[in-house]
Parts: C-alpha cells; sequence; structure tokens
RNA sequence: GGCCACGUGGCGGAGUGGUUACGCAACGGUCUGCAAAACCGUGCACUCGGGUUCGAUUCCCGACGUGGCCUCCA
C-alpha cells in the first residue's frame, strides 16, 4: 500500500512521494536542553520514531535521513545554569547543564525503545549558517537591522511577487488576523507588530557571537533561525518532512518556513508537514501548577519503556491523548501477554497488514488491531506465525528483551523473594497432593496478599507478579 | 475576542453513505478440588436538533460540550 501522509499545511492526507527515494528527509524539532523531558515531550520522540522505522522499511535503512536538533542556546538554560552552578562562570555553566540534560534526554528516549536520529545537531555548532541565512534575507529586503537586531518582516514576504509561500498559510490564519490579534506589547524597533526576531544583542556574560550585517555588539540568534540552519544544513533547501508537536505550527514553524523560503527563494521548505496532538494527564492540562507534571524519568521508575511506548501508539499522534495509569495498566498487560508468545520467537518478515495501518497516516490503532490479529494467529499458529508476530513488534521498536528478562525485571520490581516463593508453592503442591485444600488455599491467599498469582497447569505450578 | 480541532458501547479507541473494528472490563461455557490463567462464546455505540438521501454514526447547517493555538510550552 501507498504511503499518505497529512500535510498540516495543505489540510489534506496525500501520497507521500520522496523528493529523492535513495535519501529520504526528516526534520524533527528536538527538546531545549534545560531539564528533564516530561512525557508531552516523549510523543513526538515516540511519532516521528515509528515514522523514522516505517520509513527505513519502506526505502532501505541507508536511504533515510532523520534530523532532530538539539536547542542548547535558551534563556531557560541560562536561568538554570546561573541557578545550579552559581560559582562558575556562566557559559561553563551553562555546558554543564547542556551536556547534562542531553544526557538524561538521550537516556530517556532509548529507554523508550526510539532508535537515534541520523544526526543531532546542536544550535551553537551551526552559528555560521544562521548568519548566512540572516545575510540572505536582509539582501533579499525580507529582514532589516534596528537597534542591533535584525528582525524579519513577514510583510516584505507578502509583498514579494514571487514563488513565495503565503506567510500566514501553515498556521491558517492572515497577516490581518495577527495584527488584529496581537497581545503582547510591541517592542518599540519593530517595523510591525508581527515582525520576528533573527539575531539580538546578548546581555553581558550570555553566550554570544558576532553579529550579521553589520552589526557592531555581539549577539545571539532568534529561536527559528536555529531549526532553518539546522534543517538546511543537513537536509538542503528542501527536504521531504518537517515535524513537532502542534503547538509548535505557529509561532515557530510558520517563522522556519518563512525564513528558509525567503532565503531560498522556494516555494517551500518541506514536502509535508506534520503535527503530533497534545497530551493530557488524567483528563487535565498537565503543569507544574497542577501537581501532575509527569517527567519521562518518573514514568520509567513505573513502568518499562516499552509500556510507555505502547500506551503512546494506542491514540492516533493527531488526536489529543488522555495520559491515564488505567491506560498503562492496559497497555502493560497487552505487552505482558505479547512478550510471554512472541519474544523468544525467531524473528521472521514483518507483517503487511501493520504496513498497510502505518501506511496510512501512520493509523497506528489501527496498527495495534492487526497486532491483535497476529498475536491470535501466532498463540496457536506455527514457529513462523510466531516469527512473523516477533518481526513485526522488533521493527516498531518493540521485544527489545527477552521473555525471561521481562518477566524478571517484573519480579524485581516487585522486591518480592523468588525463593520464598518456590517454597510456598512447594508447600502447597504437597498440601494439594494429601487433598489438604484448606492449607492449600490459606498458601494461595498468602501468597495473593504478597501480590503473587499463581497458575496451575499439567505441567506444574507457576507465579507472575500481580500489576 | 479571533482561528482551529474534536464529541463513537462501562472504559480506551479506529473506521465507514447501507454489512464484525480492535483492546480492557462484564457475562456465559470448557478446564480446575475450588480458583486463577488459558481457550471458546455473548451482549453493549455512534452528543442533540434540523437538512440532503431510497438509506447518515459517516455529508451539510445549527446548538451544546471538550480541547488547542493566538505568550520562544511537544
Amino acid at each position: 500500500m501507498q504511503l499518505r501522509l497529512y500535510d498540516t499545511l495543505t489540510k489534506e492526507k496525500r501520497p507521500f512521494t520522496p523528493l529523492d527515494p535513495s535519501n529520504v528527509r526528516m526534520y524533527v524539532c528536538g527538546p531545549t536542553v534545560y531539564d528533564f523531558a516530561h512525557i508531552g515531550n516523549a510523543r513526538p520522540v515516540i511519532v516521528f520514531d515509528v515514522l523514522f522505522r516505517l520509513l527505513r522499511h519502506l526505502y532501505g535503512e541507508a536511504h533515510v535521513t532523520y534530523v532532530r536538533n538539539i536547542t542548547d542556546v535558551d534563556d531557560k538554560i541560562n536561568d538554570r545554569a546561573a541557578r545550579d552552578f552559581p560559582g562558575l562562570p556562566l557559559n561553563e555553566a551553562i555546558r554543564k547543564v547542556t551536556e547534562l540534560t542531553e544526557k538524561q534526554f538521550h537516556d530517556d528516549v532509548d529507554a523508550l525503545g526510539a532508535l537515534r536520529p541520523t544526526v543531532e545537531p546542536r544550535a551553537t555548532e551551526h552559528i555560521a549558517e544562521m548568519r548566512t541565512i540572516i545575510e540572505k534575507l536582509v539582501q533579499g529586503g525580507f529582514a532589516y537591522v534596528a537597534e542591533d537586531h535584525v528582525l524579519f518582516s513577514p510583510q516584505a514576504m507578502n509583498a514579494a511577487n514571487s514563488v513565495l509561500p503565503r506567510y500566514g498559510a501553515l498556521a491558517n490564519r492572515s497577516l490581518d488576523e495577527m495584527i488584529a490579534g496581537a497581545r503582547v506589547d510591541v517592542a518599540p524597533y519593530k517595523r510591525d507588530s508581527t515582525d520576528f526576531v533573527l539575531w539580538k544583542p546578548a546581555k553581558p556574560g550570555e553566550p554570544s557571537w558576532p553579529s550579521p550585517s553589520g552589526i557592531s555588539v555581539p549577539g545571539r540568534p532568534g529561536w527559528h533561525i536555529e531549526c532553518s540552519a539546522m534543517a538546511w544544513k543537513h537536509l538542503g533547501e528542501q527536504f521531504d518532512i518537517h515535524g513537532g508537536g502542534i503547538d509548535l505550527v505557529f509561532p515557530h514553524h510558520e517563522n522556519e518556513l518563512a525564513q528558509s523560503a525567503c532565503a531560498f527563494h522556494s516555494d517551500r521548505m518541506a514536502n509535508v508537514w506534520m503535527h503530533n496532538g497534545f497530551l493530557q494527564v488524567e483528563s487535565e492540562k498537565m503543569s507544574k501548577s497542577l501537581g501532575n507534571f509527569i517527567t519521562i524519568r518518573e514514568s520509567l521508575a513505573d513502568w518499562p519503556g516499552e509500556v510507555l511506548r505502547l500506551n503512546m501508539l494506542k491514540t492516533h499522534y493527531r488526536s489529543p491523548i488522555d495520559w491515564t495509569s488505567k491506560a498503562l495498566e492496559e497497555s502493560a498487560k497487552t505487552l505482558d501477554d505479547w512478550y510471554e508468545i512472541a519474544a523468544d520467537a525467531r524473528a521472521d518478515r514483518p507483517s503487511d497488514a501493520v504496513i498497510d495501518a502505518l501506511s496510512d497516516d501512520l493509523n497506528t490503532p489501527q496498527m495495534i488491531a492487526a497486532l491483535h490479529g497476529l498475536r491470535n494467529v501466532a498463540a496457536s499458529g506455527s514457529e513462523r506465525d510466531r516469527g512473523e508476530f516477533a518481526a513485526t513488534l522488533r521493527l516498531l521498536g518493540f521485544l527489545s528483551e527477552s521473555a525471561a528478562e521481562w518477566k524478571g525485571r517484573k519480579q524485581q520490581a516487585s522486591g518480592v523473594d523468588a525463593r520464598q516463593i518456590d517454597d510456598l508453592i512447594s508447600n502447597r503442591t504437597a498440601a494439594r497432593a494429601r487433598k489438604d485444600f484448606k492449607e492449600s488455599d490459606r498458601i494461595r491467599d498468602e501468597l495473593a496478599a504478597m501480590g503473587v498469582v499463581i497458575k496451575d497447569s499439567r505441567e506444574g505450578t507457576t507465579w507472575e507478579i500481580a500489576r
């Protein structure tokens, strides 16, 4: 089945045709590294990891380039550095914060079963490209210098009679609406309220670089220009897919698109713009003030990464998702079952039904339904059926452990003593053999109180930890 | 205030102009000393009001409800 993807810009689901099938190119906005990533940050990581895996399956592993940036220049980083390392020079403190946070982020998303992107560029290593784009924009009349800032003018962009897209097309609103809806105080150096910063002077002590466009004081880049620069460097002037959270549509992606299109005199930046929906926690917006702010790290203490991953995929990526412990329990139960059936099978070929579901704009709920179908066939089927099920799950980033490891992890987390359990079970088996069911039931209750569920079968009694 | 998305069974959640989503839970059965697990089976839906249509959960309009963006928050 032909891959079809929904494009935020044209608001339609349409067949995906790569610019170059031998190098399919995708850019996704990555984290700003100032603190632990929260569970909402995990959504684009998982969603676009699934897309990355699908593209690799369809076009070959060597023919997909996935770029996810790391934003390491930002006010929040500076604040954090000053707070956590008051004794150090700011630049050194900032490096400590970004290095530490980047490692935390990698550990977290590795645990979620996400493949590393092909390239993970850092903003601070692409200042030269940012300056180049800014110079192009100033020369092209799309940007201007004012009080040591460089500002981009959407008005100038829309006034230009050319192939350029209309500013506001991605966010689906007109410039007039944006002017009317402006709620923030307009900086005095802006010609129009809709102008946004490409470059700004650095405050004393902040990280800074030589400014472009004849500005004498050192400065630092605006947020949007970072992604334009990194995408250009690693994917070229045009590429296939640009992704991120839906909150980034405006202003971030609108502005990125404007910068790149104007700098390169192009009618587009990416062919497809994809945005994942937001996440709520127990039906409430996640926020620090509500006290329901969950980091990936905290979730990983309660659940294996694959449980979080499956749970995230139960909802289509464009819909809002309600993150609840009830849903996580269901996901855990499902994975327990899948591990038992498939984890130790020798992988065969992945299932077409699952690839087809994903090919329909990443219909992961449909994909999961197909997995349940494969599971039922595998449970009573041949080694090959189990192999197909296993291969499909592995393609999707599941089954990274053996069945024994998976089970053992759960036992370890529960803190029960396996030898003690075994002893109790032998006592119970003995009691049952002499038909002392009162005693055998008592032992079963004792085990249940410890959170242990037993299963009797012809081969004997096994046990596991109840969720 | 402006713009946008969504509203499916007890719960989660796809999809479709007329035919089973899927999972969890529930219920019945097989098995079991009794359970649990497993397996087999059953029931349950499309916010409300109009319209288009032979026929609408699916298309159009309206109401109500929920959520998002307009603030460098994924």
